[in-house]
RNA sequence: AGGGGUAUAGCUCAGCUGGUAGAGCGACGGUCUCCAAAACCGUAGGUCGCGGGUUCGAGCCCUGCUGCCCCUG
């Protein structure tokens, strides 16, 4: 890798990027005048690519709701390392299901589209900012309603799991099913079978009977922010030292007494690490190539779900200077 | 300076009594309708530090050099 693309100023924190900043060179912010300001923004990209600052400037300059839609920014105990909006940006604009759940509560797009629907039908304009690629597909395509599971199904499918692999959840389902799953990926399988076995119906029932989207895409302005990705690699980089500096060791150690790997909120990328490093398991710098290292494949695999689904998007790409 | 050890993929290391090299991690690409900052799948990287020798054949044996580590002075 050569330098930091894209004119990245260090000074700029994850916390602090505007048009100074992260796009102070190659990049810059979409031209606001062409977004109508009476329909619902849809906001993806992948980590730190500044998808909230053009949230908050579009809901500051038109007015609208900041809506998260990420699956880890909705809980309460990890906000620096999260990246979420600082309370100083949330008091410049409205900002939804940020931090609202508790950090050993469950969460998934089931409960996200259920709190999203409310603030479709009333309220201001929503700008709905995220880098869920699977939130906004359920928004935009439809998801499946599949009521909530009984409590302790998850339990019993993760022992029989445990006892008898894939075999014996994958013995239980039926061809058509199968036939659509990864047969190798633990967490599909399980679903599957959880959904099964907690309505009797097959998941592909449940899934061919897909209600209509909440949200057509072609109702939003569906913006994706296709950054470089030398570009946002150096960012991510620069990201987990601004973090740092903005105390998320401290909110670690808040975290630690009552840690649960188990908790959703625990796979907030550099949760472990830092856990890990004030149990003086790894350094702090271990700490913080470990959480870099799991910043980039997550971009990478944000940038793969993107590619592949949200081609018809309105894509902010870089100008070149 | 002397003694010992070590040198294999970007990194950490395997490689049995010699038959031209493997893993994990990383990198790269992809999949994914309720754990998605998750889970999963695939691909590409090595003239085995350099030179000489023994052998039909050497990453493995011998030797010289170089780098690094440890011990002694």
């Amino acid at each position: 890798m050569s330098q930091n693309a894209g004119g990245f100023n260090p000074r700029c924190t994850a916390f602090a990027i505007s048009p100074d900043c992260g796009y102070s060179r190659g990049m810059t912010m979409p031209d606001l005048t062409d977004i109508p300001a009476d329909r619902p923004v849809l906001i993806a990209g992948p980590t730190a690519s500044g998808k909230s600052a053009l949230a908050l400037r579009i809901a500051e300059t038109q007015g609208g709701v900041i809506v998260n839609a990420d699956a880890i920014q909705v809980f309460a105990n990890w906000r620096v390392l999260t990246a979420r909006p600082s309370p100083q940006e949330e008091a410049r604009a409205p900002h939804l299901l940020y931090g609202h759940v508790p950090g050993d509560a469950a969460y998934s797009v089931g409960h996200w589209l259920r709190e999203v629907a409310p603030l479709l039908r009333d309220g201001p304009r929503p700008i709905i900012v995220g880098g869920t690629g699977l939130y906004f597909t359920a928004l935009t395509e439809g998801l499946a309603e599949i009521p909530a599971l009984p409590d302790g199904l998850r339990a019993e499918a993760t022992a029989r799991l445990r006892e008898g692999g894939l075999e014996a959840l994958l013995a239980d389902l039926d061809p058509v099913t199968l036939s659509r799953l990864d047969q190798r990926n633990p967490m599909r399988v399980q679903r599957a079978w959880e959904v099964w076995r907690g309505t009797g119906r097959t998941l592909a029932d449940w899934q061919d009977s897909t209600p209509p989207p909440l949200l057509p895409l072609a109702q939003t302005t569906p913006i994706l922010f296709d950054a470089p990705k030398d570009w946002l690699n150096a960012r991510i980089a620069h990201r987990f030292d601004a973090m740092l500096a903005s105390g998320a060791l401290d909110e670690a150690r808040a975290n630690l007494a009552g840690w649960n790997p188990d908790d959703l909120s625990a796979r907030a990328i550099g949760a472990p690490e830092l856990i890990a490093h004030l149990r003086g398991e790894i350094s702090l710098d271990a700490a913080r190539e470990a959480a870099t290292i799991a910043t980039r494949q997550f971009a990478k695999r944000q940038r793969t779900w993107f590619r592949a689904r949200m081609r018809s998007w309105i894509a902010y790409r870089p100008v070149p200077a």
